[in-house]
DNA sequence: CGCCAGGGCCTCA
DNA sequence: TGAGGCCATGGC
């Protein structure tokens, strides 16, 4: 039986259950907790936050993120009005534990400048496609960062591709190597329901899957959950057994 | 110590 | 349009 994309989900959800993503800044515990919001739209304040942690996470552990977002979220200054108007070198210290902190410091700004231009509940109406062109056009905002922020933080459906969706792809399904973005997500996206519930599971298991065994360097094969299934798993079996077999002979 | 992390922009062919 | 440099902290 040839797993498929909308195969591999089932096996995910069934190993690992649900992942309750984007988590949100909880003030009393000072840390970010992943609240089940499925049966209902996020917040304005919500979609804020999930945005700016989108802009953050730019190729940043998300530990590094959370405690940004606490550092903006106990100051009282997580809302467009207020970093728009934030003394940039105020913002910088705040967020400074996400990295690339100069860099990011600017992007917020433009992403709340949009968001003081664009009432989030005209935003809320747009379609997918109309929402992500403004959310690209947005400096610092790019395809990844537009569609977590249209999946996590609008609930529509566009399917999240990042560098851990790209390496596990690959592994598991080992074919050719040079996928454009679109062209990924596409792939995805014709698999499954059309349906941001599944979106939003389906990508936080593929980071979960991917931290606790799919490394870069040495991924952890033999732990792995989807070792039955994955081809670089089973090619390095086949390898394996190859070399033992000679060996003997 | 080096490598990596829930990328994106700019430059230069 | 594709590759390469740059941004920077923190965990292992």
């Amino acid at each position: 039986m040839r797993i498929t994309v909308g195969r591999l989900y089932r096996l995910l959800y069934t190993k690992l259950g649900p992942q309750g993503w984007w988590p949100i800044y909880d003030i009393d515990f000072k840390k970010c907790v992943y609240t089940p919001r499925k049966y209902r739209s996020n917040t304005d304040e919500e979609i804020f936050e999930i945005s700016v942690g989108a802009v953050l996470t730019q190729n940043t552990t998300w530990k590094n993120v959370e405690k940004a977002i606490g550092n903006l979220k106990l100051s009282h200054t997580l809302s467009p009005d207020e970093i728009f108007k934030m003394n940039i070198k105020k913002l910088e210290t705040l967020i400074r534990s996400s990295g690339y902190y100069r860099e990011k410091a600017k992007k917020l700004k433009n992403l709340s400048r949009f968001f003081l231009e664009n009432p989030i509940h005209k935003l809320r109406n747009k379609s997918i496609q109309e929402l992500r062109n403004i959310l690209l056009n947005i400096k610092g905002v790019g395809k990844e960062t537009a569609d977590s922020i249209i999946l996590y933080a609008f609930q529509k459906p566009i399917f999240v591709i990042d560098t851990y969706t790209k390496r596990l792809y690959l592994r598991f399904f080992g074919d050719h190597m040079d996928y454009e973005y679109d062209e990924l997500r596409n792939l995805f996206e014709k698999d499954l329901k059309h349906d941001w519930r599944i979106y939003s599971e389906y990508h936080a298991l593929i980071v979960e899957v991917s931290k606790r065994y799919c490394f870069k360097n040495n991924p952890r094969c033999i732990d792995c959950i989807l070792n039955n299934f994955c081809k670089y798993n089973l090619e390095i079996k086949l390898k394996d057994e190859r070399e033992l077999y000679l060996s003997k002979n």
